[in-house]
DNA sequence: AGCGGTCAAGTTGAT
DNA sequence: ATCAACTTGACCGCT
């Protein structure tokens, strides 16, 4: 059997994240809000340790971390550094023992930056948040031992060649620690498998091949060439995402994601071991173990 | 305590 | 021109 993954939280297990916004950060003075910051960054550092030992007890090998594990730590305003919160020592402790604990129960970690990283951007600005992001997830990545920080393709800007090659331009001046963790992922409007896979190869970097987007923005490749061309890309263990569209195909907005994967949908080669699977479904933890028990039975 | 408007950020394509 | 979609509703300030 591959490994399940589980996106960022949880549909009936009481374990959340919390965040804040910039605006109400930037009412208070700069104590206060590193005081509130502090505690939520804490709650949350605990809150993912009782993650992965759900994970851990319900047999789901990788767990994805949302993005605001540390709320608005970028934010060019009211960013901030985790040694200048009160108790930055414990929370970076906190999250070196949720580190170990993936590590002792081979549970994989990893990151998803959302849509406003975007590496190949024209806007200078835009590139260096987005490095500012990625660096942060970086650092996050290192206590908890996470392997992937995924990003898209970004946008095509009238040119897929060109802004690809921003893309990879722009690779290079990462540090060492993103691009150890760096990953890319075909997505549903702009670039496939086919588009990607040179972008791989040339630096080195894996593809997670995204079925449900692949069905949505279809190339040269069958389902199966992909698989096992973006297999070809890994040093270690491939990471694939699946989810199955809300209405159907046959819908009208087949892209948008079902609570759950519906059988159908899972290419029966990826019921495989050394594979993850992220499972991209709204009922979350819910489905995980909906999609496990149904191949478990369709094998029985 | 409950409720509704708001939330840092990019890009694309449907309406 | 506006807005939804993207890994996801949660937060905050008002009553």
């Amino acid at each position: 059997m591959p490994r399940f993954g589980l996106c960022c939280m949880f549909k009936e297990q009481p374990i959340k994240f919390r965040t804040t916004t910039a605006t109400s950060i930037g009412k208070m003075d700069r104590l206060k809000a590193l005081e509130k910051i502090d505690n939520l960054c804490m709650q949350n550092a605990e809150s993912l340790m009782l993650a992965l030992q759900f994970c851990n007890q319900n047999d789901i090998g990788c767990f994805r971390v949302n993005s605001q594990i540390l709320p608005i730590k970028t934010h060019p305003e009211y960013g901030y550094e985790v040694k200048d919160l009160p108790n930055g020592n414990e929370i970076v402790n906190q999250f070196i023992k949720c580190g170990e604990f993936a590590k002792q129960n081979d549970i994989r970690t990893c990151f998803h930056p959302d849509q406003f990283v975007v590496l190949n951007s024209p806007k200078e600005n835009v590139v260096k948040a987005s490095i500012r992001e990625l660096e942060y997830q970086a650092e996050v990545s290192e206590w908890i031992n996470a392997d992937v920080i995924n990003i898209h393709g970004g946008g095509v800007y009238g040119n897929k060649t060109e802004a690809l090659k921003d893309f990879i331009q722009n690779f290079k001046s990462l540090s060492q620690s993103v691009k150890d963790r760096l990953t890319i992922e075909n997505d549903d409007k702009s670039y496939t498998p086919e588009d990607l896979l040179p972008v791989c190869h040339k630096i080195n970097i894996p593809l997670v091949y995204d079925v449900h987007h692949h069905r949505c923005n279809k190339d040269i490749y069958s389902l199966r060439e992909a698989t096992e061309k973006a297999k070809e890309t890994w040093n270690r263990e491939p990471l694939f995402h699946i989810s199955s569209p809300i209405d159907g195909w046959q819908g009208r907005k087949p892209q948008r994601h079902h609570d759950f994967i519906d059988l159908k949908d899972f290419p029966e080669y990826w019921n495989v071991s050394n594979l993850t699977i992220e499972i991209e479904a709204k009922a979350k933890e819910l489905a995980v173990l909906q999609i496990r028990e149904e191949l478990s039975n369709n094998i029985a």
